[in-house]
DNA sequence: AATGAATGAGTCTTCATTCAT
DNA sequence: CATGAATGAAGACTCATTCAT
């Protein structure tokens, strides 16, 4: 009696996950989450709150989803930009400059990711998830490109460092759009900021394994 | 027909405002702006809705002033640990660790500190009120001890700076406190990352005239 | 994407209305706009806040809904009353007498209509587009029953008139059940009052073309 | 022990309350009972909520007295237009024309005068109690001046009466300024219009007792 | 007498979520 | 699968009234 569900079926499916969450993220962006209410983002996706619960096990569910995409958009931006580069310097500076951009470019991403920090629960956990593996990615460079620094420090330094980029978009992000300086110059200001902070100068001949691939969250 | 405003009666309006505020504080930072309702602050405040109407025009309202409160404590705290250093480039370093002592020290109003930055409206403002003025130490303090800094790059450094600072306490406030470093040695880290990072590295004999006090805000 | 809206739930949903509606004419009716709260209504209504906010703006916006039902109400009464009479002179009388019957015989339409005088805003403007549908109508028919009455002041007797059978009503469905006349009694002479008033009296033959039906509103 | 009230004390208790008073009648006037409110009141007549209680029991306790208050002034004004003329038909017109001409340059007291028809309780009782006087003036002056008028019916008459007056006044006060007629044609217009709805048209000889002064109420 | 701080019941309104169709 | 009407708990905020000073 089981009907194998067809091709069609599925895609339609995922279709419409993916308008939902799409939605969700700019609306989630550009307004927070609390603001954002469930009948604005079906209003705006033409679904229906019935269709929203179908998809989502409720409001918080889909901020976490929203936040997993996110992450999954963020790794493959950076991947793309890490691997044009073939000089172990380069792809570090290729690697904070990609992540700069991607955020400059992408604000209701960027918007959640900012928030996502202080919204407990599974949510937070969800943002500790995609900042961790970033720390993470800056650790195991450091280990090899900065072997100066105490092990124990290196979790504090890759905190600096993607503090320092977030912070930077943001701040650039809030900016009239007339002032702002061009997006390339912000990135490789934050770029050089972020190498100098972690003993990465420039030389460092150390960073030769820079992680080919940020990991896949 | 006016009968003259005691003194007393002075001193209660105040001590009254201030505990609303305090715990206004105490449950932003413990919930965030939105799970943090006005019923909850004026119960654990032992006080009632209508005296809460009668201090703070609403609840962003209070949002704002704790803001505002928060940023006085903090301009504060930096001053008297920056006064305690004579050494120009020593009291860099403690402006930093200063900071990051601080806020380390006072979870809920870095958690505060954060928030705001994604909470729109009156009380972005605020935040920015903040930050901008911290901001501004930083970019003068560049000035004079990096600069080889280009001058349209600063406020991008300055953002980092900032960025950096809270990004490192949340993360060690987000810790379980078992596993935490101690509070002294996140705070030396991140001032060395900050300073490297600056081009501000020891020896940059022009920090000589740091800001002798945070700006009042 | 979407489901055609069956009929059934096209009708259920007014009914839901529609018994909203009622629920509250009557209770601004008995106890006033201020006095009547929306709990009251769909406590009464046996529905439910949200429902209530389904299907209305907010309070103000039922008060107007209200006020528009009781206009086409009215409306409709009215013509019947005027529909049954063929001579001029006739359809008149029955114009003022089937006003003044029917407020007697609705006490809470009565009543909103009175109060709505006062109310401001946007009820004011409804219940002004209510009298000067009457008013027009009276206007007009002055016009050619009593071309004696000067242009200028064919308003201000028209206004008169209406405000004539609001205060006549009123102060019968004040005074207590059994003091008062019988309604086709008051309905009479409210009628001759006005038409006397109005120099329209008895053998103005020129009321040959009274409204052969109120406007609707 | 019992110290006389010194005089200054009991006049400066009056002019406190006729303050209060009158401030109460401009915001009952502008924005109608519920609308304002006790704190507007204090403010307005720079007074504390102490004050307010110590000369009302309460808000509904203002409001009457302010209805009261309006009576009084209205009887004067009236007695005034009326001792003007001695030909008893004049002295209808004059009563009417009279009254007219103060709801049209006193739009606080008229609106107060309207609103006060809804409002229930004891307030309904006060406007009834001012009302009723009137309608007794008009019903007097009925009985000698139309004694035609089946006596049952005259208290209808005499509310029909007073209603077109309200409501003329009324619509008068709500039109924009540059488009009403001058008050003494609206006053002319709404006398007429009464007298000959009244059957005491010119000419109606027997109109020689209209009470030389209204009621004091 | 006069003040105005304090109270808290009660108002309107929103929104996440469920469920009959 | 999809819909959107319905629910009601809960939030922000107001205001008449009291009472310590």
């Amino acid at each position: 009696m089981a009907y194998k569900k067809s091709q069609k079926m599925v895609e339609r499916r995922q279709a419409r996950r993916r308008l939902l969450l799409d939605t969700a993220i700019r609306l989630f962006g550009r307004l927070g989450y609390h603001p954002a209410t469930v009948p604005m983002i079906v209003r705006e996706a033409q679904s229906s709150t019935g269709a929203f619960y179908l998809y989502f096990r409720n409001k918080e569910d889909v901020y976490a989803a929203a936040l997993e995409e996110i992450g999954q958009r963020l790794a493959a931006a950076l991947n793309q930009a890490i691997e044009r580069e073939t000089i172990p310097d380069a792809r570090m500076s290729a690697a904070v400059e990609g992540l700069v951009r991607w955020l400059a470019g992408h604000p209701s991403e960027a918007r959640i990711l900012m928030e996502a920090a202080t919204l407990g629960g599974r949510i937070e956990q969800a943002r500790r998830a995609i900042v961790e593996s970033h720390v993470r990615s800056v650790v195991a460079a450091l280990q090899s490109a900065a072997p100066s620094v105490d092990a124990r420090d290196r979790p504090i330094v890759a905190r600096c460092w993607v503090g320092a980029v977030l912070e930077a978009a943001m701040g650039w992000l809030a900016m009239p759009e007339p002032d702002r300086p061009e997006a390339g110059q912000l990135a490789r200001v934050v770029a050089s900021f972020n190498l100098r902070g972690a003993e990465m100068t420039a030389g460092a001949s150390a960073a030769h394994d820079f992680p080919r691939s940020a990991e896949s969250l």
